[in-house]
RNA sequence: GGACCCGUAGCUCAGCCAGGACAGAGCGUAGGCCUUCGGAGCCUAUGGUCCCGGGUUCGAAUCCCGGCGGGUCCGCCA
């Protein structure tokens, strides 16, 4: 009804009169259709030897879209009728302009964040979850019906580490007032380089030279880092150390914490949940100040305990891929794929994909095993076309074992339909991050620091409302302007910019736009505005505005929403550059205050809507 | 050693997948604009062998091949 995409009927009926006449399909000529790059030469261009046409053409177009066309070498340049355009979108624009949905909707899952429940989420889930959290903004606003999960990893190694440092300090409660993750994250880091050390100085005992230097080497690391996390809470420290250097076998301590969570001891489901479930409420405050909601939160153990991983392990241990590998069970995934399966799978060709060991040797499960259970489930129930998996670089691999894994013990199409969002790395100042050591920048601390720059800002400018929205534009931006795939060092000065290129830059021009339609306060409609005013930053506003519901279908259905954010800056720059220069309200000729009005509107429909897919708020003053 | 990702202005990055016209922003640096709808703004200047070498093409930052540099992974961790 109200979605309205001008443009793309432009388009339409453009290549609709000249497909024929050039002996091409409509949606071919649609497709090589592209935008000049500078107003001079035309609004719309057609590379004609991109359609096999060389040489000069006599064409006939006749629309009440098109002003003037004609051929400048290669190229068929089209001028549109500014008036034309002006009229259809604004005769017609809605609140939720640009948002057009799709004709068939899918079931799709996002499954994003999903950190381990034993420290508190850092700078690296946070680029996760504002990546994950952006996918399902805008695949939901394109009409699919999405479902946002966590998956909880309270079953492995790494929980019991903590429970076993926990279980050395008697069980305690986080003292009123601390963060439960950060307070958790500490624990677990002292345990987790108390147990290091120890391997490595066990590894000590019988080394040749060479090696024995070089771990040395590593263990004076480990030391001099030990001293560091014991500097956070001492007698913490001192008792986990104490009680693991009384211990017999450690390992052997983890190991059958592993072991009774997977078979539901409830004296061990009791105590691992409640840590857990207190991890999770860190996370769950911290992620909420950046907007970030969860449909549901999966528990591993759950898969375990509804032996719907047992199910897939014997499906696995009966599979013709069997094999058996240093000892264990586990899957060939390379010799029961063609080369075809492998392409459809997304498996790059020279990749030699390791085996997928299905348990460890005493018995107890691995992460990938249990991920191909959950995997299932999350096709299965609720039922959904599409999985997307927002999960670093690092585990590129495991993702590929998962979909080999699904199509060998037989399900060739949740293989196909799984996908893997990568993204990379966030270091910091060239230093990798690191939970296990606890060597990292908090989620909350850069929520901190980004507030503290918004409230310096705003003293100066005296006036304000809606700090945190402001925060959370200023780091979802920075997060979304860059390419997932790129590695990005942090720097909490390029975030707390907050001039051009910025979240609150938008913020601020939506403010802008918002005020004069709010001083104004009158009606705004296509009658009686003056066509002859649309020139200069008006007329490409007017097309920046006519683009979007376009940027916003590649956006979504691309899934990057890194073209949003350009598109929504090139629109703000553009209105800013204006803005400038003249009046809306003030201006004295009816005719064009009228037309200046309706872009005003466009430009603020646009931003909000572009931002609210972004998750990023507007504000009417800041 | 193998696989994947990245390499564009002094710095941070768009553009590359679906090839098209003199390659775009921001920061920085130098200078300018507050009598008018909010200066988180605007204007001017400055700045590029699009990592290198071949190839495909009417046309290559974009596709292909070969290098170089950086990152990631190759665990009975996740």
């Amino acid at each position: 009804m109200h979605n309205v995409d001008v443009l793309g009927r432009v388009k339409r009926e453009i290549a609709s009169q000249l497909a024929p006449q050039l002996g091409v399909q409509v949606e071919r000529l649609i497709a090589v259709m592209e935008y000049p790059p500078r107003d001079q030469i035309g609004d719309l261009a057609i590379p004609l030897p991109a359609l096999g046409v060389k040489g000069q053409v006599s064409l006939t177009l006749n629309s009440s879209y098109v002003r003037s066309y004609s051929q400048d070498g290669p190229f068929l340049n089209v001028k549109l009728r500014e008036d034309a355009i002006f009229r259809e979108i604004f005769s017609s624009i809605g609140e939720d302009y640009g948002l057009d949905k799709v004709e068939r909707p899918m079931r799709i899952v996002v499954e994003h964040t999903s950190a381990n429940p034993i420290h508190p989420l850092h700078i690296g889930h946070l680029r996760n979850a504002i990546i994950g959290d952006a996918l399902v903004r805008l695949t939901r606003a394109r009409g699919h019906a999405v479902t946002a999960r966590f998956y909880v990893n309270d079953s492995g190694r790494q929980v019991a580490i903590l429970i076993y440092g926990l279980s050395k300090l008697g069980y305690p409660d986080p003292p009123a007032g601390e963060k439960k993750d950060q307070w958790a994250g500490v624990i677990y880091a002292m345990t987790n380089i108390i147990l290091e050390i120890r391997a490595i100085s066990e590894e000590l005992k019988g080394t040749t030279e060479e090696e024995y230097r070089e771990k040395v080497t590593k263990r004076d690391e480990l030391v001099a880092l030990a001293a560091e996390i014991r500097s956070r809470n001492p007698p913490f420290f001192d008792r986990i150390a104490e009680g693991i250097k009384n211990e017999e076998d450690p390992e052997a301590k983890i190991a059958e914490i592993i072991r009774k969570y997977e078979e539901g001891d409830p004296e061990t489901r009791k105590i691992v949940r409640k840590y857990v479930d207190m991890v999770l409420d860190g996370f769950r405050e911290s992620l909420g100040k950046l907007r970030t909601e969860f449909d549901h939160f999966d528990y591993e153990s759950d898969l375990l305990w509804s032996g719907e991983v047992r199910s897939i392990l014997r499906n696995a241990l009966s599979s013709q891929a069997r094999i058996e590998y240093k000892g264990t069970q586990a899957l060939d995934l390379n010799r029961y794929m063609d080369e075809e399966t492998r392409r459809e799978l997304r498996i790059p060709e020279g990749l030699e994909i390791p085996p997928l060991v299905l348990m460890r040797a005493d018995g107890t499960t691995l992460y990938t095993l249990r991920d191909i259970a959950y995997t299932i489930r999350k096709f299965v129930s609720p039922k959904a076309d599409l999985v997307i998996n927002v999960i670093a670089e690092q585990q590129t691999v495991p993702q590929i074992q998962l979909r080999a894994a699904l199509y060998i013990l037989g399900y060739p199409d949740l293989a196909r339909n799984l996908i893997h969002y990568s993204y990379s790395m966030v270091t910091l100042q060239g230093m990798k991050m690191s939970g296990r050591l606890g060597r990292y920048i908090s989620l909350d601390e850069v929520y901190e620091r980004v507030r503290q720059a918004v409230l310096e800002k705003m003293k100066e400018k005296g006036d304000g409302e809606g700090v945190d929205k402001i925060v959370n534009g200023a780091i979802r931006y920075a997060i979304l302007s860059v390419s997932a795939d790129k590695p990005i060092t942090f720097n909490i000065g390029r975030v707390t910019n907050f001039e051009e290129n910025s979240g609150p830059y938008l913020q601020y021009t939506y403010v802008r736009a918002y005020n004069i339609l709010s001083k104004y306060g009158g009606r705004i409609d296509v009658n009686g505005v003056s066509y002859e005013d649309l020139v200069n930053e008006k007329r490409k506003l007017l097309f920046i505005i006519a683009k979007f519901p376009e940027t916003f279908r590649n956006a979504a259905d691309n899934l990057e929403p890194e073209l949003l954010t350009s598109y929504l800056r090139q629109l703000s720059d553009v209105f800013n550059v204006w803005y400038d220069k003249e009046r809306v309200i003030q201006e004295p000729d009816e005719g064009k205050r009228m037309t200046r009005l309706n872009l005003v509107k466009g430009v603020e429909t646009v931003l909000r809507n572009g931002l609210k897919v972004l998750g990023i708020d507007s504000l009417t003053k800041m």
